[in-house]
DNA sequence: CTAGGGGTAACT
DNA sequence: AGTTACCCCTAG
């Protein structure tokens, strides 16, 4: 460490923006690996962005918005594995439906778009279902999203056909791939919202001394620095490699004036440069490893620089070991997905999980201390001098090319993990936890589950062992938000970051089968799709803005525990919607589970979904419903929804960050979804009534 | 936008 | 029937 302390807040300002650039190119290159159907390497860099969102990250651009971009292709892409959970009971497809809800929301797709795409993904859920045998599951889907006055094409009373038959096999199936699908969804996207290309990038390109080599960069303005270190990067290939860049101060200064801007710099270059000089002076002084706290003093345009140098983002802290691009661009250990979660055996959980080989290195492995003290997913913190004990409280997030599964990453280990059912969740949206869903979902999954215990009781070890160590984790792309509630109180669940493995012997076998889609584009809106080129909020900023905060302002443990055991309903909605559960996960004996699987309310409640479902010449669900701003046959009062634990945690967070009463302020700075401000301020009131704060 | 009152579904 | 925890409405 540098025995003179710098500007904390700077310090801090720095690296979000630092990770934010590297956030960019990640998001880019998960795109482009997508869209050349790379879909091992897209995974990968899932990971990789996921271990990013516990990193400070300064909001600006479309950081949210990427981030939505990033699970709902990574539902999409996992999608036709229905042993994977993101959400608790949800599909992958189901997940994928959730978060087409947000994009939608936030890019204001038009509702004939917003309808197709769900129609596409649903359609392809129901014949995902039937291809793998889950009939009662495709049947239960097909009820709740085809409505009858949408079904002009027919494709209903084929589907009913198959499902009533028995049928998982038919030309019908037959008719596209998966792959298709996938791409189809990615077209989509890319109509929707245009990923600007990353700033580092952009950097690359115009400095024009793009290097495919590692070595080590030479600044024309001071080798010095070049010289001072072997870049922590050094070891990285692939992307960043590809970040390599020499600058002169000539082309810093051009990129910097172009750029600055767009990266809310606003420090002129001179006064950078004295800095950086200033800087370099220090440097020279101080004994080898300074420098791997640059970012500590950096300026905007040191910022740039070292970025140019790809020296990561976190280069500077204890996970800067983590060698991203390796990450990122290993893709040499993929297994099918039946050997990912099929082979995982206790022995070789921890291995398999981080994918790596035993007798490997581990590159690939990414641990990112975690502050077992924040409860708050996106209030987490990455320790920079991890002690040993904090060590034990890592998070590991590792690729897992085994199983091609972006979201096996997120390991989290609790005390109880052999009372854990083998599932994982990945949370995409603390709202999941709608009724209809789980009690679709639980037919068909209970007996999934118990067959699954063996094989995947190792990934949920792996996983506990994360999770006793980090109370939570903020919205990860794979799953956007695990929820935070697993406190003692439910002492089996999990929610890693990882989609759950719920396989029954019968879809080890199917699963995995590239899923056929009928044509999933039913031509009739053509007005509707956007051309390639719009953007239609492009340049939008969302407000809700990706930040992690520092541990010290990190919930304490105790509060969660005041939680537990104060908010009951919370915690049982947190359980039943993103957790679980238990040695015996299908019973659900919370108020909560009991009114989204008693039959009749669940009808009732169902009815009343459809019948907000107004009429359309598509499918209707009711996320779809809700989203857009609904049209008019929005019902008014839409079913009562608890708050989960995680969302109180994000409230009390927010409110502890911007104070009671900056509710809009609140709700845009976590990703709450389907709660107002005034939700907020009702929730805080309660909260407060209850004393839970 | 927020605060506060009131309504009410879902529970005991 | 009473309570709770949420949602909605309205005023400012």
């Amino acid at each position: 460490m540098r025995a003179f302390t710098l500007n904390p807040s700077r310090m801090s300002e720095d690296e979000r923006i630092i990770n934010r650039w590297y956030f960019d190119v990640c998001v880019f290159k998960a795109l482009e690996s997508f869209k050349n159907g790379d879909y091992t390497i897209f995974g990968n860099i899932i990971n990789v962005i996921e271990s990013m969102v516990v990193l400070p990250m300064d909001g600006h651009g479309d950081t949210v918005l990427k981030l939505r971009v990033m699970q709902f292709l990574s539902r999409i892409n996992n999608g036709d594995k229905l042993d994977l959970t993101f959400e608790e009971p949800k599909t992958p497809l189901e997940s994928a439906l959730a978060v087409l809800e947000y994009l939608c929301r936030e890019l204001d797709v038009p509702q004939r778009e917003q309808q197709r795409v769900h129609n596409a993904i649903t359609e392809m859920l129901i014949i995902v279902c039937i291809k793998s045998g889950e009939f009662e599951k495709a049947e239960e889907i097909l009820k709740r999203h085809f409505s009858a006055a949408a079904d002009s094409s027919g494709k209903k009373k084929l589907l009913v056909n198959l499902i009533r038959r028995r049928r998982s096999s038919h030309s019908v199936l037959q008719l596209s791939s998966y792959g298709d699908f996938k791409q189809d969804m990615l077209e989509f996207i890319e109509r929707l919202y245009c990923v600007p290309e990353p700033f580092l990038m952009q950097m690359l390109k115009r400095a024009g001394h793009l290097r495919a080599t590692a070595e080590p960069m030479t600044s024309s303005r001071e080798g010095r620095r070049s010289t001072q270190k072997p870049s922590a990067a050094e070891d990285h290939g692939g992307v960043s490699s590809a970040m390599r860049v020499q600058l002169s101060l000539q082309s810093l200064r051009q990129v910097y004036g172009e750029l600055s801007g767009e990266c809310g710099v606003s420090v002129p270059f001179s006064q950078l440069l004295e800095e950086v000089e200033m800087e370099a002076q220090q440097q020279s002084r101080e004994p080898p490893g300074a420098e791997l706290h640059l970012a500590l003093s950096e300026t905007p345009m040191e910022q740039m620089e070292r970025a140019a140098e790809d020296e990561p983002p976190a280069a500077h802290k204890p996970y800067a070991g983590m060698t991203i691009s390796r990450l990122v661009m290993e893709d040499d250990s993929q297994l099918s997905e039946d050997d990912s979660q099929n082979n995982v055996t206790a022995a070789e959980e921890e291995t398999q999980i981080n994918g790596v080989p035993p007798d490997r290195p581990s590159p690939q492995r990414v641990i990112i201390g975690s502050d077992p003290e924040s409860d708050n997913p996106e209030v987490q913190t990455v320790r920079r001098t991890p002690t040993d004990e904090q060590r034990e409280n890592r998070v590991i997030i590792g690729s897992d090319p085994e199983s091609d599964d972006p979201e096996v990453q997120t390991v989290r280990r609790t005390p109880t993990d052999k009372q854990r059912e083998n599932r994982a969740i990945i949370r995409s949206d603390p709202e999941s936890d709608d009724p209809e869903v789980q009690t679709v979902r639980r037919t068909p999954t209970d007996k999934q589950r118990e067959n699954s215990v063996s094989e995947s009781a190792c990934v949920s070890k792996v996983r506990s062992a994360a999770q006793r160590s980090t109370r939570s984790s903020p919205p990860s792309v794979g799953d956007a938000h695990r929820s935070g509630g697993e406190s003692s109180s439910t002492p089996a669940r999990h929610l890693s970051s990882t989609p759950s493995v719920r396989r029954s012997d019968k879809k080890t076998h199917n699963n995995r089968r590239t899923i056929v889609s009928s044509d999933e584009e039913p031509e009739d809106h053509p007005s509707d799709r956007r051309t390639a080129g719009q953007e239609p909020h492009d340049d939008s900023d969302p407000e809700c803005v990706l930040e992690v905060r520092p541990a010290v302002q990190s919930s304490t443990p105790a509060r969660r525990s005041r939680d537990a055991q104060s908010d009951h309903r919370s915690r049982v909605s947190s359980e039943s919607e993103s957790e679980v559960h238990s040695t015996r996960p299908q019973v659900r004996s919370s108020p909560a589970d009991s009114r989204s699987s008693t039959g009749g309310k669940h009808s009732a409640k169902r009815a009343r979904w459809r019948d907000a479902s107004g009429t359309h010449e598509d499918w209707s669900d009711e996320e779809s419903l809700f989203s857009a701003a609904s049209g008019p046959s929005r019902k008014k009062k839409s079913t009562r929804k608890l708050w989960t634990l995680q969302e109180s945690d994000w409230l009390k967070e927010g409110v502890r960050r911007f104070g009671a009463g900056h509710w809009e302020q609140i709700r845009a700075a976590f990703p709450f979804t389907e709660r107002t401000a005034c939700n907020l301020k009702d929730r805080w009131r309660t909260m407060v009534k209850l004393k839970m704060v």
